[in-house]
DNA sequence: TATGAATGAGTGTTCATTCAT
DNA sequence: TATGAATGAACACTCATTCAT
């Protein structure tokens, strides 16, 4: 059930494929639903965002088919050409599109009062939750499928993604050493540690997880334990 | 041989492929360089596989073309088909073909008297070299990314490889507890913890070390540290 | 219309196909040309038609090649591909296409009051000017030809040509026999007699006529003669 | 079971495809059976041809691939080349080959006490022995599907067989007219009338004995009853 | 002479992109 | 603005022909 969560952005469209609607529906002409222009554009635009996402997630990017995208969508092929130049940027504009809200969502909020495990045990579950049990963790391995074809996606990923969230780690890290929390110094200097099982997880979901389901939550838990010691009591 | 040392080689090598070589080398008479039939086809099954593992890791799957292939092999498109059914199956050839003497070349060879984090750290000191510093390690990222669409060789990869290691992690992993050299003892639940740098590091050589290098060694270390707790002497 | 006026045609129409026409014409706004989509793209499809029957015609299923066809019609070879799902099932649909039509314009109408030798007779010279001298005869030996590769259309062939033309052959030779006119009662288990010299003549046609011409109506005429009596004054 | 019967020249060869024998078998180098190398060559061309002819008539010309052939005849591929200039000329050479011999068996010996019926139904009686219930019925309807792409054969054919067929048949017309045998003085005009119910029974096997049985013999003799009046006693 | 691996031109089919409506 | 028919370049795969052995 959990992989059925939406991608991003995009609400919770009915996904009505073409067919479903009558054909040269105008919408209503003055009525409260979206009547103005710009919102229908928006939101058909919307809808071919949320449709090529899930088409390239499932076949990658040179196996997917427009027309696919153009169906799922509800749109006419030629419709997504008013909105993208052609596939490539498509792609490329469209998984931008979806990770910035993505990392700001997961930016971890400051706490001040609490331990440095605390914070990164709450963004561990809210990442298992948001991301691994979810089908943006397809994106992710879409990503690095597709990272060596499209080196503008893959730097965007490196400057947005991966070396902002290596930085903050590195700070909770040193902040955890600082506190006493971390007895292991050289972590600072490698905090993809951290994020390795995170990694492994998603990997995990989208490939192994019919062959032997993984427990994210325990297993980053347990890498917690060996980073900040067994807990106490409970 | 060959083929290995080339999908060995850490530098991109020239790159000129069999094609190169003046078309209609009849041998040297009397040269070590193989002469009879059956060599001949299997140097040139061995270009084949070659350039078309260089071809699927730049460009994925669906976006790789049999004539480059070809090209880069130095044969003639339909000599492919001599050796191969067709594209699909390989590809899965192909992949099954580098995988296996990658498996038994990393398994670990049980050394009764070595504590387990030697005879962990000396398997990722090998891992390391063998893959993670290699285009194995695009080997390895081609295959989270075609995962999907192969199911075949997904199955694969998780049956030969990942369940296998994570069995061996596993046993090494209890091993190291009964003997006391690790505390945490759910990591015995979860081996994949850690097998997880190891695979971050497999990604970031093939994403992300030009943005920023990494020194997997190091990053193995630290992270058996965490495991073993922090080295006594050097 | 246009369709079976070419195919109807008994010389080599100069066979410049639609490609001939300017590309992109738009028709004449206030003309009888037909303006609006369907109305065009069923003309295409019509020339594709045309122009693969030809083509099949003259060289054979597996001969013709879909570029020529495309070419001789004036589309894009993809434009086939909008309407016939692939070369097989459009030679099926084709012939299906223009047989049809042809059985029922054969179809001898009952005249009552007629003898039974005037019916064939007038179904015989129908036959000739109609078939036999005429591409259609060509389309004959082309399912002949054609047959065995393809049962669904021999199937078809027999279903709604062979078998329905000799159950009413069967017909009215039972009626002439009743009728005193035809002497040799066995005729009725074997109306393919009756046909054999329009097979004939229809083969002779497309294959020997350049050899030596020969009068299909007069052949019928004097077959006509051994089964029925020769005519009494004329 | 009719159908079993050879094409032609070639005798009763066993028909063992290549794997049916060792390979590399140079032959008895010194027995009684043919063991010089010419009587060797002409086995293995009578081979080709023979197995040529039996794909040519179950795929037609295009269809078939030199690969069958040579599998079928148990050569490999280059040795066709060895006899044949190419797949074309292979074609016409093959056709010719079988014809000839089959026209001089069919030529009718004029044998002078017999009367014209009984000549032409003992010709009929033959014809269907030896071609329509035979694989060579299927000769027949390939010459007639693939004439218009071989002019050469197709006239090959005319002049060999349809000419001479016709020639001779009107010469047995003319006696049968000026002995009181045939009362339609036409029909000398049209020997084609003679021959048509044998055409038809040619492809009726060919193409819809399967849908429905047809008694060749009794067709022909109904048909000779029109033309010589039924038979008075037997 | 016979072989069959190798070749590469040729063909059916797909699909991103365009553009008249 | 939206449509989807039409386009044609591109690609997987085939197969007649060659030629080194």
């Amino acid at each position: 059930m959990a992989r059925s969560a939406k991608l991003g952005a995009v609400r919770q469209q009915p996904k009505r494929g073409v067919a479903a609607r009558t054909r040269r529906d105008h919408g209503t002409p003055a009525g409260k639903s979206p009547s103005n222009r710009a919102a229908k554009a928006a939101e058909r635009r919307a809808a071919i965002v949320e449709a090529a996402l899930e088409e390239f997630i499932a076949r990658g990017f040179a196996a997917t088919r427009l027309d696919d995208i153009a169906r799922r969508a509800g749109v006419a092929k030629g419709t997504i050409y008013l909105h993208f130049k052609d596939k490539e940027s498509m792609f490329e504009e469209l998984v931008r599109t979806v990770i910035v809200p993505l990392v700001s969502r997961l930016d971890p909020l400051p706490s001040p009062g609490v331990s440095v495990r605390d914070m990164i045990e709450a963004f561990a579950r809210t990442f298992v939750r948001e991301v691994v049990n979810t089908r943006r963790a397809d994106l992710v391995r879409l990503i690095l499928a597709e990272g060596p074809r499209f080196p503008a996606i893959a730097d965007f990923y490196y400057r947005e993604v991966v070396s902002r969230a290596l930085t903050r780690m590195r700070a909770l890290i040193e902040l955890g050493i600082a506190r006493g929390e971390i007895r292991e110094k050289d972590l600072a200097r490698f905090p993809q540690i951290m994020v390795a099982p995170a990694l492994m997880a998603v990997i995990w979901q989208s490939l192994f997880a019919r062959h032997a389901p993984l427990d994210a939550n325990e297993m980053l838990r347990v890498h917690l334990n060996l980073i900040f010691g067994e807990r106490r009591t409970a």
